[in-house]
DNA sequence: CAGGCGCCTAACCGATTGGTTATCGCGACG
DNA sequence: CGTCGCGATAACCAATCGGTTAGGCGCCTG
């Protein structure tokens, strides 16, 4: 029984799913599922059990769960405690859904590490859906995008939604463009468009865009800047497409309901259980140097491929 | 970062010593020592460091002793859990020193067991300054012997502690035996008598004999039975010697204040952290079965021999 | 100052871990 | 009724773990 062991399981049990959890570690589906085995083989239970619609739990498993839980939380606090006392900068981990990762949180971490002495950031993308995961195992300290029920979230940024085409696009000439066309349309997203849990996401279910019509970009500056060469609508950040616009390299199509007011949280555990750093970055969040640096981004921040398990360290 | 290091630093932390942590877990010593520098190098802190006297906490060690040691304890708890879930046998994990052990403990768990179901009883032994550690590491669930601090201590069974030799002894025709005299023999004893928390060692320290004059036999039957050759005064337990006396084997010397009247505790956490098990236990020593269980015994037990960490199951 | 005690290191060894790629089995679903 | 997605398994591999014995080294102590 290791550590790795009992991180694979409860992260199979929290994600109800072998992949999932292979995704979040960064390892491949065997890895996990070969680790799963063997605490299987050792405690002498299933643990899990595969049935239509994921992996559910034996009763072994469930009463495992906590216990696990616990301990790996508890591997991450023995670090972090030497750490500390040894005077060494203390981590930040974020986890962000793409877009967010893509424009808001790299000049923030930038802003709150170079107000707020010795940190290391770091910050990786993931999903709507794994974010909890991440969270409570403390796989991460700070999670931003949607708000995510069960943990603390607190709005941090609002934004406006609007709907984007290149300047020639047909639909630019309409005076109200329906849902029905909206459908029709190539949609260019980024990871987020294809997370229903995330902004975009959720977007494209409510317009019930067909799967097949959505096309999924590195990244959001990717997805705009196809959108303005003509290959179809995508879902615009108001002031994040708004120089690309007054450029006249993309248009703001007159959509019912828009431009929608959103809001961007952050999400960390309960005051009780989370990483000192992250309190900091909460309270960070409320001064107005914060709400600068979000909004200062624009398109200009070079477009970075991340993928999830990968944290890229930005500062050490 | 693995359970066994944990395990292995929380111990010479709790102890004060490798050598002693080596013995409670049944290794040797480098391989604590090897745990340790893994440990070391992986955190990058000394955790503990060498003094005069004992090994000491760096201050890294010191927030991680609670962090490890309950980690150690969740993994504990996980694997019993699973074996609750599967309605394995329960188990039940005793350690004592070296006298109860031999006399009282067997016949003790014997009748627990044949009472109360299915579980699974192991006893070791070991010494007084040992038990505290192993049953907050969780490496026992009941420690019988001396009263410990910071554990729960309740009376068991108490005793009459009383001084003995061969018949033929110079001592047995003095009508009072002084403690000037008494530091000048041989004493017999088992490893209890080595143990200087343990009943006899208290004795022994409080009579000033000095280490040459002590000789450890494997159990305290056998010490009694060289007593009776002739070979030197032993201490007795008075309804264990009973016997012998009677046949005229052994003579109870007169020494001032003795008989004396001597507890011994059963040890475990506080209810809320100890094993059901061990409630149980608690539960079953204030019936009538186990007194006359307890008190049944006498010279008869054969004389078996343990080494502190290996624990011998009695029932499977 | 010579031992002895206790911790550490070295050298070595087998078992386990943690990972990979490739392949199989199986249920859902078009 | 294919086939597709997902989990388990096989086969393999390097690294680590956990243990041993042997020996070095600092420090107290007689």
């Amino acid at each position: 029984m290791t550590l790795t062991q009992l991180e694979a399981f409860v992260l199979v049990a929290r994600l109800g799913s072998v992949k999932a959890a292979a995704r979040v570690l960064g390892v491949s589906e065997p890895a996990v599922s070969g680790a799963l085995a063997a605490l299987r083989q050792h405690l002498g239970d299933p643990l899990v059990e595969r049935t239509p619609g994921g992996m559910d739990l034996t009763p072994g498993g469930q009463r495992l769960v906590p216990i696990a839980s616990q301990m790996v939380n508890l591997a991450v606090e023995a670090e972090d405690a030497i750490r500390r006392a040894q005077g060494a900068p203390e981590l930040l981990r974020v986890v962000a859904t793409s877009t967010v990762a893509e424009y808001v949180a790299r000049p923030l971490l930038n802003a709150f590490t170079s107000r707020h002495g010795p940190v290391e950031a770091t910050l990786g993308v993931t999903t709507a859906a794994e974010m909890p995961a991440l969270l409570t195992e403390r796989l991460a300290d700070v999670g931003l995008g949607p708000s995510l029920t069960d943990l603390e979230a607190t709005p941090m940024m609002r934004y406006r939604l609007v709907v984007v085409a290149g300047r020639r696009h047909p639909l630019t000439r309409a005076a109200h463009v329906g849902l029905a066309s909206l459908a029709g349309q190539d949609w260019l997203v980024d990871a987020s468009g294809a997370d229903p849990a995330a902004e975009f996401g959720m977007l494209l279910t409510r317009l019930r865009v067909p799967d097949g019509r959505i096309r999924v970009f590195p990244s959001m500056g990717a997805a705009w800047a196809a959108a303005a060469d003509g290959e179809g609508v995508a879902p615009g950040v108001a002031h994040l497409v708004a120089s690309d616009v007054e450029r006249g390299r993309l248009a703001v199509l007159p959509v019912a309901g828009t431009p929608l007011d959103v809001l961007w949280h952050v999400n960390t555990l309960g005051a009780d259980r989370r990483s000192p750093m992250a309190t900091r970055l909460r309270r960070f969040l409320d001064t107005p140097h914060a709400m600068q640096a979000m909004h200062r981004a624009d398109g200009s921040v070079p477009v970075s491929r991340f993928r999830p398990p990968v944290y890229v360290t930005l500062w050490s």
